[in-house]
DNA sequence: AAACGGATTGGCT
DNA sequence: GCCAATCCGTTTC
């Protein structure tokens, strides 16, 4: 049986930790009664106050970033370029802005639905790898941000998927150049020859 | 009230 | 593989 996981959970302090476990758990939405999930194939972890590719670098606190610094268990979403709606996870205690931005999943139930908001078949990659795809493909837009991830719109399950160390690349994170020496980081994690994952996605 | 700029995407070569 | 669109929410004045 699917377990949903719960605020003891995202509670987790290490956020290197939850990035790489994330690999394998399934995100699930629920929008106007249309159930999507998919298996979360990508992610990245951002710091907190001393990541410089953090939103919340040097404990910057504005009406943007304030949902990072609630309690673990809740969700960041966020516009980029104009256009996408980026989705993260956040993750530790309150006042410890840590977030897992999940950057791609792998189709699993109402794929019909993803079908219709994409407008392409749930066989070709790009359907949902990539961030801007991941939430157009589960319907996520900014009205989720700040949603509880134990209510009834948006939530992850454990299925008992696991990945072995060997099958999961860390990479540096994608889009942060302008991070410094913190854009080196291999923070981004992602499974190995899975095809739902962005570019780059080789190892 | 106005400027800013980006955790990307997809179309084109 | 490269590169330009897109453009609105966020931030600051």
């Amino acid at each position: 049986m699917p377990l949903k996981l719960d605020n003891a959970y995202y509670g987790n302090r290490d956020v290197l930790f939850l990035a790489r476990d994330f690999l394998g758990k399934v995100l699930v939405t629920q929008v106007n009664g249309e159930l999507t999930s998919g298996i979360i194939t990508e992610t990245e972890a951002y710091a907190g106050v001393t990541d410089k590719a953090s939103h919340a670098y040097g404990n910057r606190r504005t009406g943007r970033t304030e949902v990072m610094y609630q309690p673990g268990g809740v969700a960041y979403v966020y516009l980029c370029y104009g256009i996408h709606y980026l989705f993260n996870v956040v993750t530790s205690v309150q006042d410890e802005p840590h977030a897992v931005l999940i950057r791609a999943v792998e189709p699993l139930a109402g794929k019909e639905i993803v079908e219709r908001r994409r407008n392409m078949s749930v066989f070709k990659a790009a359907v949902s790898s990539g961030p801007g795809s991941v939430s157009r493909a589960l319907g996520i837009d900014l009205g989720f941000n700040g949603a509880d991830l134990c209510g009834n719109a948006i939530w992850i399950e454990d299925h008992g998927f696991r990945y072995d160390d060997n099958e999961i690349a860390a990479t540096p994170r994608v889009g942060v150049d302008y991070a410094g020496e913190d854009a080196l980081l291999p923070w981004r994690f992602f499974v190995k020859n899975n095809k739902y994952v962005s570019k780059p996605n080789k190892f």
